[in-house]
DNA sequence: GTCGCGATAGTCT
DNA sequence: GACTATCGCGACA
């Protein structure tokens, strides 16, 4: 797939539509010369100005401006003064829609997830532990993920793996909307 | 395995 | 000055 045509996908998708699309998609860096991947396995839509839990829900500012930038985009904000997590902005330039990346399973570089996350396990499971794992930070916010860095690819979920929708995690407003994406391996019978 | 709690600093009111 | 799209640890089961 060309990688404008990626991009007017994510343009012209809804954000709900993009938060089921992406379960399953690699998303892969190399900073520091070093591969990482992960296929996408939990997300989450905010959607702007109609969503009160959402960063854009007051407009632009310095730290969300990213969000405004239109399908493709990568948002990264740093969470309770600690944490870096990451967004795929969706739809058009100006709506302030975006995905929260919340977990993925690592593909490409587990070694390299080990080290800076200095730990062997849950090395992806979370969203401040996955921007880690991958050496995400504040310095790729509003980067092209056709062209930048950090970089999405299409693809699926491998057989036996299933999606629940379910409500959004952590946020105090709007949490009855189920905007939240987990794919998980299908529980043996 | 699940639950509760404190740390921590950028962002906005 | 208050709030937060989190994490890791320790307690318990």
């Amino acid at each position: 797939m060309p990688s404008t045509d990626l991009a007017d996908l994510l343009q012209t998708m809804t954000v709900t539509e993009a938060a089921d699309v992406l379960v399953g998609w690699r998303l892969s860096t190399t900073f520091d010369d070093r591969p990482t991947a992960v296929m996408i396995t939990e997300t989450e839509a905010y959607a702007g100005a109609d969503d009160p839990a959402s960063h854009s829900f007051r407009g632009r500012t310095a730290r969300n401006e990213a969000m405004f930038a239109g399908g493709g985009t990568l948002y990264v904000y740093r969470s309770y003064g600690v944490h870096w997590c990451m967004n795929v902005v969706v739809g058009r330039p100006g709506t302030g829609h975006a995905v929260l990346l919340r977990g993925g399973v690592p593909i490409t570089g587990e070694e390299v997830m080990r080290a800076r996350r200095g730990r062997d396990d849950h090395l992806t499971d979370g969203p401040g532990k996955l921007a880690q794992a991958l050496g995400v930070n504040g310095a790729a916010d509003g980067t092209s993920l056709i062209r930048g860095p950090v970089r999405l690819v299409p693809g699926n979920l491998p057989p036996g793996w299933q999606i629940a929708a379910t409500p959004r995690i952590g946020i105090t407003k709007a949490t009855e909307r189920p905007w939240r994406r987990v794919a998980r391996p299908v529980p043996r019978s």
